[in-house]
DNA sequence: CTGTTAGCGCCTTCAA
DNA sequence: TTGAAGGCGCTAACAG
């Protein structure tokens, strides 16, 4: 049952599996040489069309998948046409709409994506760049979870491209792509300041992610260009998700002399907060402008007005600079900022109560 | 410039990269052989810890990454640590639940995941399991685009586990894990039976795809089950994203007799419905009742009944019956079915007109 | 406990 | 236009 007399594709494993058909297989099919193989195979000038024809038949019918492995470890450019990316939460809609925009630029250079989430989670983003780097993907676009990504340096001299996306990396001289976190978040406030209101309320995530105290910068510059001052007790950081950010604020429109306004830096804190006017009854009576474009943020009601980033403009942008790296482009390395736009659909424009 | 009289770690490419270190010249600085190396860093048992030790501190003086293509070539069991995810789409949200789940049941694996979208094209479906078998994934998770995966017929013989999710697969012996489409898309209906409504209009995607087709299958039964006439002039199909579905709900709504209420089938096509809704002013009179949910339904308002997939304990089931496949598991393929479960929201309990 | 030899599947270099 | 030899980085099988 587990003998293998059969030698010719059967593997000495037991349950029946078969080996993998290889070059050399088909070269014995086909009659020819291995290297004939491999030039047909990878589209080499130089064969004629009969030899071409009888090793394309062969291939057929044999099922033969040539190991991409294998074949970069002899390969001069040594390149396996995979890249990695990692982002935040492959669930969240501003991630997954960056990797879709990676694979559009990716999937037509044959180029196949790893990707993986790192929760904000400085040893993930290190482990994860080593197991994509172990496995010789050609770049790396992520979206850093750390302030110091000087751990690629090997990688990049070893002619790994890197692109970091959302934030800039540090410690290591790569392109980054990243959007204005605080002019943007600057604007929507001052969009609340020119409604009318004064008490504005200042919710996001932890400070040491960068785009998170960029974007509370932001929440500063546009109090001290109004000549306003800051009431801390409305201001909340440490919002990781959803949860917590719905019940920060209920406490805060529960409390006396509650914000009129509330300024969300993040997209899940914005749902968050939508969820707690809403249990409240207070979503036509309380304004509210995120950092950060949801789906589905037209079709509540009122629609909720938001800084919208692009995030598949940004994932195009990145994959293009990293092909471009890739293809041999050695100009100094940029940092790239994309414009984020506010987008007024009712929530932002509620007035204040008097 | 480019000559490279120095052999130790300069590449001959210009631009002044550097070869990457190999095990060989990990063993060269710790004073031992290759073998040695291998074996500490494959945790191999049988090195003294003194050995050992030195080459540790040998592997990260020179950054050394280990060539996980290199080693499973020679490796006995050929794995990779890889598995390729293809779905309809990362950036809808089924999908990145989905694909959010299989990462962490592989990540604490050592595994790392591929990932790509096929956008319901059958030929793509086919071009990405060739691109990730050509990378030697040991493990394969689909959604299937086209009605025959035949084609994996060698990789499955050549040890590649595959899991089909959503749509079961044909044409090849693997596993699948769906969920209950057509008696929960008959519950839907049901509900809104129950609820008064005779006039139900039916919103879906291409016929073709199987989940699709059994979701209508149930809209049929439900109707059957209740005695009534199907009026094919309020059944629509082939919706294939947000867009077209809102054109064709207001089509719907505002001919003269429109149904009373919507079974849309799946989460964009409710999106779109959605849309059209509010746009007409509708959404408080017209009842809705989606198939598969999404992120915010309960925020809209009214919030939108649906009868809800687990999109991540979906796949949470698939990776783990890839991973249990992986391990040597050989008992008769299955044919999982996961339970849908109606929601209800409010969108769904709106009587109709009288 | 440590090292040597051979070869995984493929591409490079060079010769016919 | 075709093919033979050698080696990429690593591990299996066997020595010592």
């Amino acid at each position: 049952m587990s003998a293998s007399t059969d030698d010719t594709a059967r593997a000495g494993v037991d349950g029946g599996e078969f080996r993998r058909p290889t070059m050399r297989d088909v070269a014995a099919r086909a009659g020819v040489s291995l290297k004939t193989v491999s030039r047909v195979v990878n589209a080499e000038p130089g064969v004629s069309p009969a030899l071409a024809d009888r090793v394309r038949r062969a291939v057929t019918e044999l099922d033969f998948r040539p190991n991409v492995g294998a074949s970069s470890l002899r390969r001069a450019d040594g390149k396996t046409a995979t890249v990695g990316l990692l982002v935040a939460d492959v669930a969240n809609p501003f991630s997954s709409a960056l990797q879709r925009a990676v694979e559009d630029v990716a999937m037509p250079r044959g180029v196949v994506v790893f990707s993986a989430s790192l929760d904000e989670d400085p040893e993930r983003e290190r482990e994860l760049a080593r197991a994509f780097a172990a496995r010789r993907a050609d770049g790396l676009i992520l979206v850093p979870a750390s302030d110091d990504q000087s751990y690629l340096e090997a990688e990049v001299r070893a002619g790994t491209a890197v692109v970091c996306v959302d934030r800039a990396c540090r410690g290591v001289d790569v392109d980054s792509v990243v959007a204005t976190n605080r002019s943007g978040a600057a604007e929507g406030v001052r969009h609340l300041f020119a409604g009318g209101h004064r008490r504005v309320a200042f919710l996001g995530d932890r400070q040491s992610i960068w785009t998170a105290s960029e974007r509370y910068q932001g929440y500063l510059d546009a109090f001290a260009a109004a000549g306003l001052e800051i009431d801390p007790s409305i201001v909340v950081h440490d919002l990781t998700d959803t949860g917590v950010a719905d019940g920060a604020t209920s406490t805060l429109l529960t409390r006396p002399n509650p914000p009129t306004a509330l300024f969300t830096a993040q997209n899940l804190v914005t749902i968050g907060a939508l969820r707690a006017l809403r249990r409240l009854g207070a979503e036509r009576t309380v304004a509210l402008v995120g950092f950060d474009d949801f789906p589905l943020a037209d079709v509540v009601s009122p629609g909720v007005t938001v800084v919208a980033q692009d995030p598949w403009a940004i994932g195009k942008l990145a994959a293009s600079v990293l092909f471009s790296r890739l293809a041999g482009d050695t100009s100094p390395t940029q940092l790239h900022v994309v414009p984020t736009t506010l987008v007024r659909r009712g929530s932002g424009e509620i007035p204040p109560p008097h």
